[in-house]
DNA sequence: CGTGAAAGAGCCAATAC
DNA sequence: GTATTGGCTCTTTCACG
């Protein structure tokens, strides 16, 4: 992959392949109208490229009994790196929290967790979130339905 | 799959092929200290209980151009469930959009918008998103780093 | 970029234990 | 639950246009 053009084949791919991660490469390639060779050539070079990172399964929350996503705004005490740090990593191994970003603008950290109910949500603040140090103030928000959830952009 | 309960088998399955969704059936019933035979029959029993929902392949949003992910919190008009809807319509149809939830509390909707620097968020701000009618109030984050990232809750 | 061929791997169902 | 068998499809690579 020399430039990092994709034509419209490629993003065909990338799309089918995003919706279907197991499509053999004989499917896909006529889905795509090609043959099988070059399609599965391609399929490689946008892997080697970085275009695809990952396949994986995709689980559903509600089946694993966390059907609630609550969205918790966080600021911390002091803005020292190590603060920072220590935060992130700790966030980053509650299997509750799906996402979490740093922030520009009013809140530090925006979370996104998955939990079963309020008092699930109430467990996770307790015995979770606030045994880390350095929170000044959170805000939770939550969400009452998912009108979309992309696991990629669209190419 | 009778009583929705994982045992640690079931569990580890997930896991797995939350990881990779591509691995053969051969290896992942040796990850997981089984033979080939039942290991199949859980994932298909799995797969029936609704606990995998799909496989997919994941895709680089900055390989795709689209390296900036900005929070938008939006608040409608009017409460009447005809906005509500086409809102919402509106809203799953952008590609930028990769997840939009409908929400207790200050604001109507939060949307996460995949976006190629302030220019790109400016144009799908003018072109895209304010093309939406009943929009009374919208506040917009730029997120300066992903901390954490799951396409799926850990079971 | 394409075809065709061919070896090998893996899938999946049907066995029997 | 495990082990084995067998037909089948798909993958992957090759030579070639």
């Amino acid at each position: 992959m020399k430039g990092n053009e994709l034509d419209d084949i490629d993003r065909k791919i990338l799309r089918t392949l995003s919706r279907d991660g197991r499509i053999s490469n004989q499917k896909l390639a006529e889905t795509v109208n090609l043959s099988a060779t070059p399609c599965w050539h391609r399929v490689k070079a946008l892997e080697d490229a970085g275009f695809i990172t990952q396949y994986a399964a995709l689980l559903d929350q509600r089946a694993l009994g966390l059907p609630e996503t609550v969205i918790i705004e966080v600021t911390l005490e002091r803005h020292d790196d190590e603060i920072f740090q220590r935060f992130g990593d700790a966030l980053a191994e509650l299997p509750e929290v799906m996402e979490a970003y740093l922030l520009t603008g009013e809140y530090d950290y925006l979370i996104k967790v998955a939990v079963s109910g309020t008092d699930g949500y109430e467990r996770f603040l307790r015995q979770k979130l606030y045994k880390i140090p350095g929170i000044r103030h959170s805000r939770s928000t939550f969400t009452l339905r998912c009108l979309k959830r992309v696991h990629s952009v669209t190419p």
